[in-house]
DNA sequence: CACTTCGATGTTAGCGCTATAAAAAATATC
DNA sequence: GATATTTTTTATAGCGCTAACATCGAAGTG
């Protein structure tokens, strides 16, 4: 990109214009899809564009767009590789949307999560996305509610009753997991769940129950209590694996317990997965850390993101907020990853 | 909080200037800690702004300030523990200096890297921000420097002669983690080194042997190669066990490495710290995620993010840019984080 | 007391973009 | 062919904030 002329880069809108041969308006519309401008003009400027290396100034667009333009993203520390990724998602979605994300911290006690979204609201967020720990908590929505605020909920079990979500279908995602270690030839299958108190971990219980029901017997099960940590998963990993008869493949509730089950693993020296298979759930960073790396159900975390935000976009700036509107609930697609935890079982050799 | 009135919330600037009986000049002065605010009227505007809940409009504070108040910041994937907190730390910084932070994607490839710089510059950065593995790419500084924007390099082992950089004292914080080591009683020490691209491998492995010549060989150590992931710290970890007279205790050069020697020493048998003491190195969410936690040295990453975003509103901001100018070198104050992963040797009861 | 010298405020003009209304061009209708 | 009805495009007015200059007193000076 050769020098341009002289100081800070910014192409702006009006260099585009002008280059193009149209005016500044015309361009917008180009650049926020609007329908209405010929296909001839619309190439010329998109032309200019990629000539110019034009990138719209976010900044500008939140301030123009209807003072709002502005959403909140609340978090906690928990399960902080979710959180990058997610915040990531959010950010690009942002930044393609035009809008600004404000982020605030908060713990999960009720006074803290009041406090930090009244920040938000008061910051004038025209809607407020709530993560996984969040999505969950009455005081979170009810604050937004009163507010008149849009909240969208993210990686809840199954659809709210008054506000958006944003989620996978944790049931079939369960399901397809629990068919994937059937059809390796495993028979009696072990079930980490997760927290009690999140709709999500219930969701993927019942769809591995589910397919163990289909097996007709022919399959069995034990299950243990877990609670999305690590640490747990590695326990309830302990706990499973000294029953007389254990399980030659365990299935957790999320990819932290499925570490702690490998751990607890390796410290009786069974091998992975010559004499037992695990598998994890959501796919984070951990899935691909730790050795060997887990099967696991692809969450699109930063797709997710990005549409609770289309979510938020499309109900803050038309119509009415008619209160008695169904909220949406938006279920993305999940993909199985097999990776290297999870095979046949080997006879020791 | 209370309605306010109607429509979406969003205190402005003039509301607050009314409410204080000034002009909303005198409340940017205030809000900007300008000097040249008489006492009483800078009281007065608080505190209209804390009645009202003012919070300052990122967006139009950083489209006023010289179309720049964009600063750039580039990543890749690694470690996405670190990064989720740096990334935090930097939005959060960006929050407070009114800036606009604009977050890019690369790979570590030339190409890739330059695309993305491009695209920061096209945008109208201000500055960049360099996290760890691009902190040293030469593709990166050099591509910056020609464009004469800002370039802070962060997580380096020493200063740079061509860009700022914020990074903390390596060699002492290696140091003090053996002296740690040294002071539990330990005289075998093995050292896992991290990846040999990155300047503050270099540093680590420095302090480490400085505290064991100091030791007057009255301890030994043992080396391995390692490239900072979870797996080499595993390999590393098999092989410096595997000696015949292994070490009883060893540091790795970050927390994913330690992670992995800790999986290694379960793997065999091992009680940690029991038999053997394990220390990680920044801090990161996997050091509290594996069992038993990991004692570490402990990064201010937000401080950090926090302290980079400052430099360049410092160096961008104010006069010329002479080229000549030192680089400014930040160096911030780590911490020793002792946790249960390292401790005396327990005979075997 | 006129006359400079300052420190403390207020005014004005945008930053880059979008919304709205108004104008111009293309198409339809009788 | 002239008017009504669509398109498509342009002009103008801010969004909330800060930079730069204009003001206005209150001190200082001779």
């Amino acid at each position: 990109m050769k020098k341009s002329g002289s100081k800070k880069g910014a192409v702006t809108m009006t260099q585009v214009a002008s280059h193009a041969g149209v005016s500044i308006m015309t361009v917008s519309r180009v650049m926020n899809n609007v329908r209405g401008v010929k296909a001839r003009t619309r190439e010329a400027v998109l032309a200019a564009v990629k000539e110019l290396g034009y990138s719209p100034n976010a900044a500008a667009r939140s301030l123009a767009r209807f003072g709002a333009g502005r959403v909140g993203l609340l978090y906690s520390n928990p399960s902080a590789s979710y959180l990058s990724q997610f915040l990531l998602g959010a950010l690009d979605g942002a930044q393609r949307a035009g809008t600004l994300l404000v982020i605030e911290k908060c713990s999960m006690a009720p006074e803290s999560e009041t406090a930090a979204i009244n920040r938000l609201i008061a910051g004038g967020a025209a809607g407020v996305i709530l993560p996984s720990p969040h999505a969950e908590s009455q005081t979170a929505i009810s604050t937004l509610i009163d507010n008149g605020v849009v909240a969208v909920a993210v990686g809840t079990g199954r659809p709210m009753s008054e506000v958006h979500t944003v989620r996978l279908d944790d049931f079939a995602a369960a399901a397809e997991m629990t068919r994937h270690l059937l059809s390796l030839g495993h028979r009696r299958l072990g079930f980490i769940k997760g927290a009690p108190n999140q709709t999500a971990s219930t969701a993927r219980l019942l769809g591995f129950e589910s397919e163990i029901r289909k097996a007709n017997s022919t399959a069995s099960c034990v299950l243990e209590q877990g609670d999305f940590t690590y640490r747990s998963g590695l326990d309830a990993g302990e706990r499973i694996l000294n029953l007389p008869n254990p399980p030659t493949a365990i299935l957790a509730s999320n990819d932290d317990m499925a570490a702690g089950v490998l751990a607890a693993a390796h410290r009786r020296g069974l091998e992975v997965p010559g004499q037992l298979s695990v598998a994890g759930f959501d796919d984070t960073p951990i899935a691909t850390t730790v050795w060997p790396e887990l099967s696991t159900i692809r969450q699109p975390v930063a797709d997710m993101a990005a549409a609770a935000l289309a979510i938020i976009m499309d109900q803050s700036g038309s119509k009415a907020r008619p209160s008695g509107r169904e909220p949406v609930d938006r279920v993305l697609p999940h993909e199985l990853i097999v990776r290297a935890s999870t095979g046949p079982l080997v006879p020791l050799s």
